[in-house]
DNA sequence: ATGGTCGCGTAGCGA
């Protein structure tokens, strides 16, 4: 089973670009993150037609998240549990079933948190506060369970091309490093660091100042893995070519593939 | 060169 994740940055002003995107990809499922629509202005069947079930989790404007699978789409849910005042579409858990098994797989929005002067901050810390707790008793299942999407973390100073300028930053502050190495140490194995590791393995390039052709990019978009999901991780593959299409997105998927 | 680019929605915010 191949699972992607991918920070489409508007679904309706990337369909054309999405639906080639996704053809060369042949993933089973794929996690989409920044929607930035309502749930019934998702172009729901271009992906029905190409054998996708869909879930969605929007809202006007900004965030929103989907699955898309090409197996059945069970028990979805919306929302990360742990704070019901938080009405930021960034969260979408559902099962996808298949003969003899089941992974559970998560389509995850964090929030951005800058600038580190303001509430974004601490409402970024909050959330993978909360997703840790979640993900904390999602472990007590032992089911495969695969956390996908747009982090909003630099894991290290390998995965960005200029540490210097982006110390300060909320996607590299110590605070939001560590949020991550927390989720990790629970018992998730990270499937790039697990089978791949390189430095200068960009998942985002920003529109601005030339960083794609000057490969000025860094690496935000993460997958982890439960025990039971790691076990069966084959490979892992950042498409990058997606970024150099006509009207990319500012992000690449990323795409692990299991023996499930 | 003290900006630069997108998307949303139609000004200015978010990234």
């Amino acid at each position: 089973m191949r699972i992607a994740t991918w920070n489409v940055n508007s679904i309706n002003a990337r369909l054309e670009t999405a639906l080639a995107v996704i053809a060369d990809l042949n993933a089973d499922v794929i996690c989409l993150q920044e929607l930035k629509c309502e749930d019934h202005r998702f172009p729901r069947e271009a992906f029905e037609d190409l054998g996708f079930n869909v879930a969605t989790h929007g809202q006007k404007t900004y965030n929103g998240v989907a699955i898309l699978s090409k197996h059945p789409i069970e028990e979805a849910s919306p929302r990360l549990p742990g704070d019901p005042d938080d009405d930021q579409a960034r969260y979408l858990e559902a099962v996808i079933t298949r003969d003899g098994g089941a992974v559970r797989v998560a389509s995850m929005y964090m929030p951005n948190g800058n600038p580190v002067e303001s509430p974004k901050f601490p409402y970024k810390l909050a959330w993978m506060e909360r997703l840790i707790g979640h993900a904390r008793g999602l472990l007590a299942l032992e089911e495969p369970v695969v956390l996908a999407g747009d982090y909003n973390v630099i894991p290290r100073p390998e995965d960005c091309h200029d540490p210097r300028a982006w110390a300060g930053d909320a996607l590299f502050r110590p605070e939001s490093r560590a949020a991550h190495r927390a989720l990790l140490n629970l018992g998730y194995t990270d499937a790039f660091d697990a089978l791949d590791g390189r430095s200068g393995q960009y998942t985002f390039w920003d529109y601005q100042a030339g960083a794609w052709p000057k490969d000025h990019g860094i690496r935000i978009d993460h997958i982890a893995c439960s025990p039971q999901a790691a076990d069966r991780l084959k490979a892992i593959e950042i498409a990058r070519a997606a970024r150099g299409r006509e009207k990319p997105s500012d992000h690449v998927p990323v795409v692990a593939t299991f023996d499930l």
